[in-house]
DNA sequence: TACCTTTCTGAAAAGCTTTTCAGGAGTCTT
DNA sequence: AAGACTCCTGAAAAGCTTTTCAGAAAGGTA
C-alpha cells in the first residue's frame, strides 16, 4: 500500500541513494538510471515522506500564521496577501486563530513548534505572552501590528495613531464639533492607539474629549450597530462618528438608517481599514486605507527571506504608510476619492 | 540547542523508553522516576518531534483544508466554523486556496500528502479533478458543497438549485415579471445550478427566462455593480434583481444607490448566502440562509470522526437545510425576519 | 527452596529519507 | 602500462521517536 523509496529502488534495480540523488536533483546519475528511476517513480506515483525528509532537514516547508481571527474583511485580505506568495514559493501555510487566553495562544504556538519553519504573528489582543517563548527562538518571526522590539524578528505595522488622527481632524475640518467615536475592545493595543489619536485630534481642534461620547465597541458590526442607541441618545446628539474600524462603522450605518438619520447630512461617520465593501456601502464609507492584503504579502516575503537566510540578520521596523479615503459618508456632497497620504 | 529524547533521559537518569512511557503516560512507571523525568523534560523544556512521532506512528494531528478562497464573508465563516472545532480537538490546520486550474489543485492535494490525517474539500469551480487521485485515497476526505458518490467520503452540502427557485418564487409573488439575475461564473458547479433555480422559478411563475436579463456575474462585489448598468440599460427594465450571492448584491445595491433607483420600490434586491453583512445593508438583504459555519463545524466533525474511526465505513451524504430570510430589499414595507425553510 | 508470575525497565527495531564516505570502474597522463 | 584522476554508485549513518521484546527483579506458591 504505502510506496516508499525502497520500493522504486528495487523497481528500477538500482540503490535507494540513486534514486534519493535523481529525485532531488542533487548529482549526476547515468541517463539510463535516471530514466528508469523516473519511470519507476512515475509508475508507482511515488513522492518522499514529508515527515522523514524534514526530520532528516530539519526543515518543513511550512510557514504558521496567528492571527486572532479568520473572519472579518481584514483579516481576509492579510491572509489572502499572505496566501498568494506562499504558494508562488512553494510553501504551505498553518493557521491558527481566535485565542481568547495567554494560555491558548502558547498552545497554538507550541503546536506550530517544528511544524513550520517561520511564523507570522499577528496578536494586537495578546498583550502579555512570554516573549523569549521556546518556539519564538526556535525560528524566524515577523511581527505584524505590534511594534516588538528584537533584533531577531522583523516587525511591520502601520500608525494606529496617527492614522485615527487624521480621519478625525478630517471630521474637525468638515466643522463638526461633537464627533462621537466608536472604540475597539480596550484590550487591543491597536484599539488604544486609535482611541488616543481620536482624543489628540480633537484637542487639536480645540475640542475637549467627552467620555460620554466614547462609546465602548468591539470592531464588530453588531457593536457598532449597538453603539448608535447610546450615541442618538446621549444628551446633546453629535453631529459625527468616528468608527474604531470598517465593520462597525457598517453596523452603525445600518441602524442610522433604521433610526432614520441621514448620512452624511445628519450624522457624518467614518470607519478604519478601508476594506473592500467600504466603497460598496450606502453611502460609501470614508476611511483610512492600511491595505492588509500587502501587509500580508510584505510579512510573508520578509519571513520566506529570512527562512532562506537572505534577510538582514538585523531585526527591520517598518511603518506602512496609510491613506485616507474620503467618500460620500463623511463629505456634504457625494464625491470620491479625495485623499491623503501618510 | 535542539533538545532530544536522549537528552531528557540523561538528565533523568533512564532511558528514552521510559521517558517516551512517562510523557505519553503508556506505562506504568516508579513513582520516582515518573518525578525525575517529569522535572526534567520540564526544566529542558522538551517536547518531542513532530517529524519523528509522525514518521512513526503514521498519523499527523493536522486537518487540512481546501477551499476556492480565503477572503469573502461565505468562506470566512466556512473556515471560522472549522477552526472552533479544530482547536478544541487539538488538531492543527492546514490551508490552501486559490487554484486557478485544476493542475494548481491537484498540486494543494499532493502538498497535503502525509501532511495531514484527513482533508476537507470544497470547490465548486474544480471541476475535473481526478477523483482517484492517490491523495484522495490515503486518507479520509469530506467534500462541501460538491456532491460526490464514494462510499469512502462523506459530502455535505445544501440545494442550490431549490434555494434559488425559492428566493427567485418569493419575487415571483411579490408580483415581479421581469427579473434579471446576476450569474456566477459558469464555470462553478453551484453557480449553474442556482442558475437553473432561477429559470425553473421564472417558468413555472409562467414567465418564459430571457438570456438578456441572466448577466454574467463572478460572485464578487465589483461584478455586481457593473451587472446593474448592464440591467438598467436594459430595453425593458426588469423590476427585480437575483444576485447569485449576497457579495454581487452587495455590489449591485451600491450601484443602485449611485444611480438614484429606490429600493426596493423601484428595483427589488435578493442575494444568497446570508452573509453576516446582510442584514446591515442598506436596506437590509433578502436572501438565502445557507449557515456556512455550521457547514465548516460538521464537516470538521465528521472528518475528525473518521479520523478516529468511529463513523461509519458507510459514506454519507447531508443535504442540510436552508432559510430564506426576507428583509427590506423586496419587501414592500420595512419589515423583517418573514421566513420560510427547506 | 525452587519455580512460576507479575511488574518494571532497557535495548533494539522500525518508520523513511538525505547525505557522507568510500570504493569500483573508467579515462587521462606520462 | 602504471599511476592519478574523475565520475558514478552503493552502503551506512543520522535524524528522533514509539513500541515490541526480552530480561531482571520481586513477589507468591508448592
Amino acid at each position: 500500500m504505502r510506496v516508499t523509496i525502497r520500493d522504486v529502488a528495487r523497481e528500477a534495480g538500482v540503490s535507494i541513494s540513486t534514486v534519493s540523488r535523481v529525485l532531488n536533483d542533487t548529482c549526476f546519475v547515468e541517463e539510463a538510471k535516471r530514466r528508469r528511476v523516473k519511470d519507476a517513480a512515475e509508475r508507482l506515483s511515488y513522492s518522499a515522506h514529508p515527515a522523514a525528509r524534514s526530520l532528516l532537514k530539519q526543515e518543513t516547508g511550512g510557514v504558521g500564521v496567528i492571527v486572532p481571527s479568520v473572519s472579518g474583511e481584514y483579516f481576509s485580505e492579510f491572509l489572502t496577501g499572505i496566501d498568494h506568495f506562499t504558494q508562488e514559493s512553494g510553501f504551505y501555510m498553518l493557521i491558527s486563530s481566535s485565542h481568547r487566553s495567554t494560555a491558548e495562544f502558547e498552545t497554538a504556538l507550541n503546536t506550530m513548534y517544528r511544524r513550520v519553519d517561520g511564523l507570522i504573528i499577528m496578536a494586537p489582543d495578546q498583550g502579555g505572552f512570554d516573549a523569549t517563548h521556546r518556539v519564538l527562538r526556535s525560528m524566524p518571526v515577523v511581527y505584524v501590528n505590534r511594534p516588538f522590539e528584537s533584533s531577531l524578528s522583523d516587525s511591520i505595522g502601520f500608525n494606529n495613531f496617527e492614522g485615527f488622527y487624521n480621519i478625525t481632524s478630517h471630521l474637525v475640518d468638515m466643522g463638526h464639533r461633537r464627533i462621537a467615536m466608536i472604540t475597539g475592545p480596550a484590550t487591543a493595543i491597536d484599539a488604544q492607539e486609535r482611541l488616543r489619536g481620536y482624543r489628540q485630534a480633537l484637542r487639536d481642534g480645540g475640542i475637549e474629549p467627552e467620555s460620554s461620547l466614547e462609546v465602548v465597541g468591539n470592531f464588530t458590526r453588531q457593536s457598532g450597530y449597538q453603539a448608535v442607541s447610546t450615541i442618538l441618545g446621549s444628551r446633546k446628539r453629535p453631529t459625527a462618528i468616528a468608527a474604531a474600524n470598517d465593520l462597525s462603522a457598517m453596523g452603525a450605518i445600518s441602524a442610522l438608517h433604521e433610526a432614520g438619520v441621514r448620512i452624511p447630512d445628519q450624522m457624518a461617520i467614518t470607519g478604519f481599514d478601508d476594506d473592500p465593501s467600504a466603497r460598496y456601502s450606502t453611502p460609501p464609507l470614508s476611511t483610512v486605507r492600511v491595505r492588509p492584503r500587502e501587509m500580508g504579502r510584505l510579512a510573508i516575503q520578509y519571513l520566506v527571506g529570512r527562512i532562506r537566510k537572505v534577510a538582514d540578520a538585523e531585526g527591520r521596523k517598518i511603518e506602512l504608510p496609510f491613506e485616507i479615503v474620503l467618500r460620500a459618508s463623511s463629505l456634504g456632497s457625494r464625491r470620491e476619492g479625495a485623499s491623503r497620504t501618510s
